[in-house]
DNA sequence: CTTTTAACACCTAGGTGTAAAATT
DNA sequence: AATTTTACACCTAGGTGTTAAAAG
């Protein structure tokens, strides 16, 4: 029944665009698998604890707020989805994005080509054509509504401007390098990438959002 | 050089659009005349001081931030532009409306017919055809920096929940029907209505948006 | 002299993890 | 026992009039 931002933040940069062409950019979420996870404490890792469907509901889309606008403009920036809210309210009507806790998703960046035959004004769900969709390996994470494992709470603390207080003023800032596991993400709460990658580009499964990489 | 908020704030209420159309809802602000004016204290009023060229800029646009949005939607609310940011700064970068201080301004709302042959998603300037414009005498105010009248100070304070600190905890809320005269505005600062009608059908210009009242 | 700017205390509005309580 | 919800102190972010200083 709670909502909030998914954190750390997916941010991504965008090339190949054409300059003056209109574009909408897109972030939806969707399940790794139909699985449902527990996180087993002795051995810090997640366990399948059982399937579940996902009763087959198309995903959110949280449409860029910047959208519409030129090629040239979403190339010269990078574009930060840090206001996209979680929800495990399935009755949500306030357009957040659904998801089921003790899960496992994995974010999905779409860059859609303005098209003047339909109002992609206010889209609800993705054109038939016209759609470029982008996914990251190292963006996966597994949803919770308590932290499960310390480590992720340490990053949030560090990272999140909004947590400053929690912070251990006489600690350095925990460098993320370390941190490559799956770690569990709080779903009315916040989103922990497997790498903590400050944009995109660089990742694993494509080094140019350009080029599609699964969708 | 400083930007404020508009306040209070222009509100409307529509009838008569399409229901399924889809519209464009935006407001801008024009000179009433060529004056420069001057507040009289002992007379409580302002004077004309001279006169200024408004050297034909065109005024900025800002687009309510729910368009575009169908006739139905527009017409099911109280349509409220209480984000505009007003500022002197002839500079300005930021989309905000630019006035100059001292001078008599008239704010008017522009309803837009979407019209698929060209994209108003980031207008800058109003269309040639497809657009209704409306105007409010009772919205008129003059731009300062500085407020020049103890009565909108007081209004301001009262009304304004920003500005709650300097509420004076005995005094009841100002009533706004005795303030029928022209209130001085502050321009990084904010608008202050000749009467404070909560929506604009109740005006005595127009009775109902539907129908033109000037502009 | 008049008008504008900038720093400030005091608000609204909303995003954090925490800890206790409630739910399943 | 495991998971979710709620109230809370503590933050960020930004909108007020005030006041003193600056600018014209």
């Amino acid at each position: 029944s709670a909502r909030r931002r998914m954190f750390p933040s997916v941010r991504v940069k965008v090339k190949g665009l054409e300059p003056l062409k209109q574009y909408y950019i897109a972030i939806d979420v969707v399940p790794v698998d139909s699985k449902r996870y527990r996180y087993v404490y002795h051995s810090s890792q997640w366990m399948v604890a059982g399937n579940t469907d996902h009763s087959c509901i198309t995903p959110r889309l949280y449409i860029h707020p910047d959208s519409p606008c030129s090629g040239e403009t979403w190339m010269r920036q990078i574009i930060s989805f840090d206001r996209v809210k979680l929800t495990n309210n399935e009755m949500d009507d306030k357009g957040h994005i659904i998801l089921q806790s003790m899960h496992k998703y994995k974010p999905r960046v779409h860059v859609i080509a303005q098209d003047s035959r339909f109002d992609l004004a206010q889209i609800q769900s993705l054109p038939a054509e016209g759609v470029q969709t982008f996914s990251f390996q190292e963006t996966e994470f597994t949803t919770v509504t308590a932290y499960q494992n310390q480590q992720i709470t340490k990053l949030k603390i560090d990272r999140n401007p909004f947590a400053k207080g929690f912070r251990d003023p006489g600690r350095n800032r925990g460098v993320l390098d370390g941190l490559l596991e799956t770690y569990p993400w709080r779903p009315p709460l916040a989103l922990d990438f497997k790498a903590f990658g400050a944009d995109s580009q660089g990742g694993s499964s494509s080094s140019s959002p350009v080029t599609s990489s699964g969708g």
